[in-house]
RNA sequence: UGGGGCGUGGCCAAGUGGUAAGGCACGGGACUUUGGAUCCCGUAUCGAAGGUUCGAAUCCUUCCGCCCCAGCCA
């Protein structure tokens, strides 16, 4: 079942409605407007890649694939002051790891730097741009304000000849930075602001991290951006709202130079997520003053903390089908990005035992020095990933929650007195709790029934809950980071007037437990690969984990009713 | 107060004149060797007011609200 013009290999139901961008596509090919799709990711490499560039990433790429179309990667590097190839790099990455490909199709603006220049000289020649000698501050002076018209620039109406001189002297280097600019001459009375007469050129001495010392004039986003696509054949220029006012001077653009192609922009809504922030300056200013980690950071909203964070990509692209797209403002619940994870990770992700906050329980009953192995299924949800064996004996660790001296009403778990099943094993009757000088308790003396080994009972009792378990003897320890929110309000906008924003990030969000009893089968796992731990969440192996010393990310947690009703309750 | 957008349930989001999809969240129930998963059930007249029409979330008018724009950033 496929959508209509795609060829190419696409899975989208035909029942999936859709979105207002793929409709216009549809359109597009149907009318005959167009006999195939061109799109294109075109990121400035200057930071790491969110969440929200990866609802762009899905779209443009997304596109392409359902109507059988192409998707570039094109670097917008047209500023050099501000990118570099550390960004490149990890930009790179970060697409291939979503599961994208553009093939051989990777472009950068600055590959184009010649071939603008050559446009531009014919924009001058024809008296559509000229040099002006004004300073910043002027520029923003004569360019008027929202509700008063601009005026024009002295040097507005210089001969042709001499903003040619000019321009090409710009480029020669003969003049400081800012002391001249090229401007589109279009109308400095429009009430659209970026119509007045725009900046397309200014002089920057400043080495690019692709083209070295070749320039010392760089063209501007606006201007750039409408020729590569035109060079690229751009069919369809997907971009953020924020840029709806500037499409006049896009259009204006490839109207006026005899570019190869028109593309047309369509601009849709940025995604925001609830408790995080997305903009590349706070991002940037929590890496650099140190109140993350680094970029991956897992509470971070970038691609490679989410992938540290134990994120897959199938989930981030189910996330981006699942909010759709669409012109409204949004702020999408970070829930429906865990829930997301949770579906690919439940039919996905391989089951272990670990116990966070351990207690020690000693089977009086059981054989001492005994060692049996229980056969437990890989996951329930996929009887194809078939058993794992797990050790079991005489003294286990549990977890401490899932003992209560007194319980509370509606605990199924144990307490004196109480029986419940382990984990793909025996039941286990709770005798009494050892306690140290201070009350603590430090240890369960239990005994288990023989006759339930497989985890029913031959007489027919039942038994309210299932605990996990993991082995004394056999445990590996290890480290386990939960993760929470990173801000303490779903919404920054809704900041107190004068609040630093950053004193809203939540001084809960990592917790990190370091006497984790993990069962033995999780020795050598891979950095990264996921695990349901049974009953409590979906982990991941963090990178920092050596031989003998595991580290866990905690990815998500499981749904926890018990913990709703609990709240409830109070 | 200039221009450009947007307003459908708590959050996303379909709907394009014929009598409000779906997902998440939330609540209730069934089932369960993860209080997980799964499965049922439940909750909106569409920013407001007028108007056109047999019939409007969809067309018209007015009003209200929210977002974006005055970088030689992208």
């Amino acid at each position: 079942m496929t959508i209509p013009g795609g060829p190419g290999g696409n899975s989208r139901p035909d029942s999936a409605p859709l979105d207002f961008i793929r409709e216009i596509i549809r359109n597009d090919l149907e009318s005959g407007k167009h006999s195939t799709v061109a799109t294109r990711f075109p990121p400035e490499p200057n930071g790491y890649l969110h969440i929200g560039h990866a609802k762009s990433i899905c779209l443009n790429f997304g596109v392409a694939e359902e109507f059988g179309g192409t998707c570039n990667l094109r670097f917008d590097d047209t500023n050099p002051t501000k990118e570099d190839v550390e960004y490149v790099d990890s930009i790179i990455d970060a697409v291939h790891w979503l599961g994208f490909d553009w093939g051989t199709r990777l472009y950068y603006a600055s590959d184009y730097f010649e071939r603008i220049y050559q446009y531009t000289l014919g924009l001058v020649r024809e008296g559509k741009a000229y040099v002006d000698d004004l300073t910043a501050d002027q520029i923003r002076e004569y360019r008027g304000t929202l509700t008063e018209p601009g005026k024009e620039s002295p040097w507005r109406n210089r001969p042709v000849e001499e903003n040619l001189d000019l321009f090409e002297r710009m480029r020669r280097g003969e003049f400081e930075d800012g002391a001249k600019v090229l401007r589109a001459r279009i109308d400095m009375a429009s009430p659209n602001l970026n119509l007045r007469d725009p900046v397309i050129y200014r002089i920057r001495h400043a080495a690019h991290h692709r083209t070295g010392d070749a320039w010392c004039i760089y063209p501007m986003y606006d201007y750039t951006h409408a020729i590569s696509d035109a060079i690229e054949h751009i069919t369809h220029s997907l971009c953020t709202l924020e840029f709806e006012d500037h499409r006049p001077l896009y259009d204006w653009t490839v109207d006026n130079l005899p570019v190869p192609s028109r593309p047309r922009q369509i601009e849709f809504a940025r995604l925001n997520l609830t408790y995080t922030v997305m903009s590349k300056r706070k991002l940037l200013q929590l890496v650099q003053e140190g109140l993350v980690s680094g970029w991956d950071d897992p509470r971070m909203p970038t691609i490679v903390g989410l992938r540290r964070r134990g994120y897959t990509p199938e989930s981030i692209r189910e996330f981006a089908a699942r909010i759709g797209v669409a012109k409204r403002e949004n702020m999408v619940d970070v829930a429906l990005l865990e829930d997301a994870v949770r579906d690919d990770l439940n039919r996905r992700a391989r089951r272990a035992m670990a116990v966070l906050r351990p207690l020690r329980v000693v089977i009086e009953n059981y054989p001492e020095g005994q060692v049996e192995r229980i056969e437990i299924p890989v996951n329930p949800e996929d009887a194809s990933m078939g058993t794992r064996s797990v050790p079991f004996s005489k003294v286990l660790y549990i977890e401490r929650d899932d003992f209560r001296e007194v319980p509370p009403p509606k605990y199924f778990r144990l307490s004196p007195g109480r029986e419940v099943r382990l984990r793909g094993t025996y039941f286990l009757k709770c005798g009494r709790a050892v306690k140290d000088a201070s009350g603590e308790v430090t240890e369960l003396r239990c005994t288990y029934d023989p006759a339930t080994r497989g985890g029913s009972s031959p007489d027919g009792r039942k038994v309210k809950a299932t605990i996990h378990w993991v082995s004394a003897a056999h445990a590996l320890d290890a480290e386990v980071r939960l993760y929470d929110r990173l801000f303490t309000v779903p919404d920054l906008h809704d900041a107190e007037e004068g609040r630093d924003w950053k004193s809203y990030l939540n001084p809960d969000s990592l917790e990190v437990l370091r006497g984790g009893k993990v069962e033995p089968g999780l020795d050598g796992a891979a950095p990264l690969s996921a695990f349901q731990f049974e009953r409590l969440g979906y982990f991941c192996v963090d990178p920092d984990t050596r031989p003998g010393a595991l580290v866990f990310n905690r990815t998500v947690p499981l749904r926890d009713t018990w913990a709703r009703t609990q709240a409830q309750a109070t």
